[in-house]
DNA sequence: AACATAGGCAACCGCGTGCGA
DNA sequence: ATCGCACGCGGTTGCCTATGT
């Protein structure tokens, strides 16, 4: 692969734009679209590079660009994708119609990794420093297992994103075929949304692979670290379950509307992770997970669920392909994950940081109804119950905001 | 008022990857 | 299969402004 040579840096002017720059970038845009950026410097008559248009482009000049404060919803959406998602700022940008990546990483950077720090959290693990102090096990399983939920998220949005170009690809194509059940996919994974995109189609299907996926997780990940606590309420001897709503509960009519807007609105599929009393995994009805179940020292087996569950998550990718050849077109009757907002405004965790801000003039009842229903941790202490509580609020609503598509990402 | 330091942000740099020739 | 181009992305730099001494 030979490298791009950037541009030819001879006579080209760099470092901040001036106002006619702007305005001839700008008009150039505006009249021909950027197309080429590589030709379009020349043409728009300016003395810079395609990539400094384009950088200037997107991260400054474009109409649909949200400028200034970050909202708390949005500070609270880039801490939880941060935490699932690492410094994939694009990834995370996606999710934050309006803002750049540029910007969301410089407010990282600038704001929100300072204050996870002064609260000590790593910013990077977002892993308390209590947490050894609060379950050594079970804490930094969770963390490890959530790595796991990032590479598959990762793997996700990829997919989505070549999916997309697929789509696009074969717009014209599947428009033909749309009275066909089938049609051949060479996508080569496939996403959430899909998964529940074909199991819509197959309602009867008792062995979704999306079920699979989540299994996974649940006994990799949650399932495990609350076996392992000793936390007291609702985290007393749970069996935290990934359950997944195949049509949209009653309590969704209080969950705002985001998200869902690239595959469609019928259906509102949601996720939620639900700590319960007693066995819930057998319940999904799935054989090969009653091993798990059956373990009473999960310490002895942890690098075995570990591996199994990426095994069947794994298998669950390459299940999902299998199940996309019987799935609608894309732009057809698509459902679509929505982000449970109600949850994000719920979470604990987050609201502990924005609290200790106390440099921050906000209040936590600004940003449309982000209340702090859990002014008793507020302090941000960290009790070890309270943080547990904290966590799986957090946790719960990271995975929520992440299994729903932006509504009008610029990566769809 | 002058200087030093810190914070914030726009822009640049270099690498990885997709795609067409 | 290979190569070169174009673009996207994440990390980093450097300038400007605010704040402190």
């Amino acid at each position: 692969m030979g490298r791009s040579p950037c541009c030819d840096k001879v006579g080209l002017k760099k470092g901040p734009w001036t106002p006619e720059e702007d305005q001839k970038l700008l008009a150039y845009i505006e009249e021909h679209g950027h197309g080429c950026w590589r030709a379009l410097p020349s043409k728009a008559g300016l003395q810079r590079c395609g990539k400094s248009c384009r950088l200037r482009w997107t991260n400054y000049l474009r109409p649909d660009i949200k400028r200034g404060k970050f909202s708390l919803q949005e500070e609270q959406t880039i801490i939880q994708l941060h935490a699932l998602l690492g410094n994939r700022w694009s990834a995370i940008a996606t999710h934050l119609p309006k803002r750049t990546d540029n910007e969301i990483k410089n407010y990282w950077n600038t704001h929100l990794k300072k204050r996870l720090t002064k609260l000590g959290i790593d910013p990077i693990t977002h892993k308390h420093k209590n947490d050894t102090l609060l379950s050594s096990d079970g804490q930094s399983k969770t963390v490890a297992n959530l790595s796991h939920m990032a590479q598959w998220e990762s793997a996700r949005l990829e997919a989505e994103a070549r999916l997309v170009r697929e789509s696009k690809l074969r717009s014209h194509s599947l428009q033909n075929q749309l009275g066909s059940s089938t049609f051949a996919s060479s996508s080569s994974a496939s996403t959430s949304v899909l998964i529940i995109n074909s199991h819509k189609q197959d309602p009867s299907s008792s062995a979704s692979p999306r079920l699979d996926v989540f299994k996974a997780w649940n006994n990799g990940g949650w399932l495990k670290s609350n076996e392992v606590s000793n936390g007291v309420g609702d985290l007393e001897s749970p069996t935290s379950t990934l359950s997944f709503c195949e049509t949209a509960p009653p309590i969704m009519a209080t969950t705002s509307g985001g998200g869902g807007g690239i595959l469609g609105e019928n259906t509102m599929p949601m996720i939620e992770f639900v700590a319960c009393s007693g066995s819930s995994v057998k319940e999904e009805g799935d054989q090969e997970w009653k091993g798990y179940e059956s373990s009473t020292n999960l310490t002895e087996y942890k690098d075995g669920i570990m591996e199994n569950s990426m095994t069947t998550f794994t298998c669950g990718l390459h299940e999902l392909t299998m199940s996309m050849e019987g799935a609608t077109t894309w732009s057809g009757s698509h459902e679509s994950l929505r982000t449970n907002d109600h949850a994000i405004a719920e979470q604990g965790f987050t609201n502990l940081l924005l609290n200790a801000n106390s440099g921050d003039d906000r209040s936590l009842s600004e940003g449309g109804g982000d209340s702090n229903n859990r002014d008793d941790s507020s302090s941000g202490n960290g009790s070890g119950d309270d943080f547990c509580e904290d966590n799986k609020n957090y946790w719960n609503s990271i995975l929520n905001l992440v299994t729903s598509s932006p509504s009008d990402s610029p990566m769809f």
